[in-house]
DNA sequence: GTATTACTTAGCATTATGGCTAAGCATGAT
DNA sequence: ATCATGCTTAGCCATAATGCTAAGTAATAC
């Protein structure tokens, strides 16, 4: 498998769980230290790094220490892999969707026949 | 956590397995059998009913069992809360954007003076 | 220089995921 | 009636994911 392929999987596993997504909703406000984005979260440290570690080798979002502070900022053009994806298969279905149109148009034209 | 968040999470976590996306991008085309399903994986059928059921309870995909052969198919508006939800964090994101940007001439004002 | 704060690392327990084989069951073909 | 096909179920194995505690380390505050 090519490795858009891994880079989309990464990412959906990621947005696959609903802390990680608060996480990043609260980052897209600003960006934030570990411990403030743990607290609302009732999770351990450890637990929220590793949330955050996921999401950063998913590449949503980066992280840099200043002193003792590890700050976290999302990476904005990361969702965009997800996005274009999502395009791709609306157009297929779409697709699918006039070919089923057009199915029935045929059944039709030919009942009344 | 609210149930569209239970939704979400399933539908993130369905897409985010190469296998399951090439299910749904097979699918996309037209309705296919399990059997058929199965064949370009080179998985064995209990581990594609496994991911089939993945997709079909995140509500990506329908099933139907005619005589002894299940066909499967894509259902269209599945994908729209995942869209949704890119769209509202996208919205979100190019906020912060904007604040950086804000940010930034800030800066580079105050540098000029 | 000691204590506190803010992470970090190591390691553990539980559950979920993704693959398999083997055996079952219903339907369709002969 | 018998056999082949197409799925289905049960159960196993290995690995990954998600939570924790306990014990570090490094920077800051007192």
């Amino acid at each position: 498998m090519a490795k858009h392929d891994t880079d989309l999987s990464l990412l959906f596993h990621a947005l696959a769980d609903p802390t990680r997504r608060s996480m990043l909703t609260k980052l897209a406000e600003t960006p934030v230290s570990v411990t403030d984005l743990a607290g609302p979260t009732g999770l351990r440290l450890p637990t929220v790094m590793r949330h955050l570690s996921v999401l950063e080798e998913a590449g949503l979002i980066t992280t840099a220490k200043d002193g003792r502070v590890r700050t976290c900022a999302i990476v904005p053009e990361a969702l965009v892999p997800a996005r274009t994806w999502l395009d791709e298969q609306r157009a297929l279905w779409e697709a699918q969707l006039n070919r089923l149109d057009a199915f029935v148009m045929q059944a039709m034209k030919g009942r009344e026949e």
